[in-house]
DNA sequence: CAATAATAATAGTATTACTATTTTTGAAGT
DNA sequence: ACTTCAAAAATAGTAATACTATTATTATTG
């Protein structure tokens, strides 16, 4: 696959833009594995310091504080989605495929591999939208960082799935719902399958093949009734 | 309504009981207040010792830490919800009566009454529960916060609606993950129609009509289509 | 009513989350 | 090559947070 774009992040996310110095690149790219390593919660600017060499002072330099880290890389995954979906449902007709490409773009852990242009690794960025991807949202800060508009990209994302929704059946009266609940369930599903299985019956080992189906079960079910 | 029970909570979760003392009581009772005050994380030990005129050490003696006051109240949240189901479906026979219960009492957020024997507020739990609720699990110690039983009253609610969905359709493959649906998706829901509408497709001030609608169009269709 | 156990308050410490100030680096002009 | 000056990064702080050890107070029992 060629995915030949450059993802424009928004610059309320960051005092100095991490993209511009290999500082900045590093401070986001090692970021990420530290952050999935031990957790967002015991993550700080002065561990990642240590970690990259660098001072504390520096780290803030880029970034106000670690949420807005998590933001900045979680964003980016949403984008980088977004920019997956169009590739991926570029030459399809059939609306149906559509939205089953969309489901396994979404629920399936994408395989590492050697990123080229990408500084940040999409598959530990998928980990951590996984478990910490809702801590974004869940913050007193929401509204604030919603008038910054840190949450277009998310909607942007929701919006395209909802509109292949509509295409699929204009009837049905709950797109934007139905999408947003796709995103969040493949992730709370996935994440409940590795911690605590019993709130799903996916079998721990094996990949996400049951998860596509009940997805798959759950969305097209709801659109065919309402037809 | 008269439900008349005792909530045990689990011992791990807690280093003194908080019920058997008045200093214990508040502590939760007013922590949960002010945890949905101030928010999750601006809340501390400091400033809730200050509301009710004590010490932050005396609140040690009750709680580890503030995660642990969080899993304290939600779980006694689940406990409350799962008598709750116990109660309203005591009297029905129709499987898909029971469902569509189940579904408004996890999405309708209840209306404030004085509480007599509790000293937890139910409204209050639940508006902690939609804003927090998944910070519980979406931590570094779940596998250790699992083997004390911390989310058995989660997975015990869980349960218990999956036995539901399956006396309804014994054929339906995934009741686990369906009933987590239900509720994590109740709860995100309700949160973004708060907070982020555009990712929903319901209005801001009415009622959660439409979210148990677009839930029970949701459940039903799966759950008939695999008849 | 003294002994002792339970409870809570005082007074700490290490870490976290930042910020102000100083130093270093590196490019531009002379 | 050498100064100038601005950008970048490091040093050295501070206030708040998350706890803990010690001391004091209160309640209970022999």
């Amino acid at each position: 696959m060629e995915l030949d774009f450059k993802i424009k992040m928004n610059n309320k996310l960051f005092l100095r833009n991490p993209e511009e110095t290999t500082l900045g690149k590093k401070i986001v790219a090692q970021g990420l594995f530290l952050i999935n390593k031990i957790g967002f919660e015991n993550f700080t600017f002065k561990k990642l310091s240590i970690e990259i060499d660098t001072t504390e002072a520096s780290i803030y330099r880029y970034f106000e504080n670690k949420h807005r880290l998590l933001v900045y890389i979680i964003t980016w995954y949403w984008s980088y989605l977004e920019y997956k979906v169009i590739y991926y449902l570029h030459n399809l007709n059939d609306e149906k495929l559509k939205l089953e490409t969309i489901i396994k773009l979404i629920a399936q852990e994408p395989t590492t591999k050697k990123k080229k242009l990408e500084f940040i690794s999409e598959s530990e960025a998928y980990k951590l939208v996984v478990s910490d991807g809702s801590k974004t949202y869940l913050s007193r800060n929401i509204t604030k960082d919603n008038k910054d508009r840190l949450f277009k990209p998310y909607k942007d994302l929701c919006g395209r799935i909802a509109s292949v929704i509509s295409e699929y059946n204009s009837k049905y009266k709950y797109p934007h719902s139905l999408a947003s609940t796709i995103i969040e369930i493949a992730h709370s599903q996935n994440f409940f399958k590795k911690n605590l299985p019993s709130l799903t019956d996916f079998p721990k080992d094996i990949n996400e093949k049951k998860l596509v189906e009940f997805l798959n079960t759950l969305v097209f079910s709801s659109l065919e009734s309402s037809k």
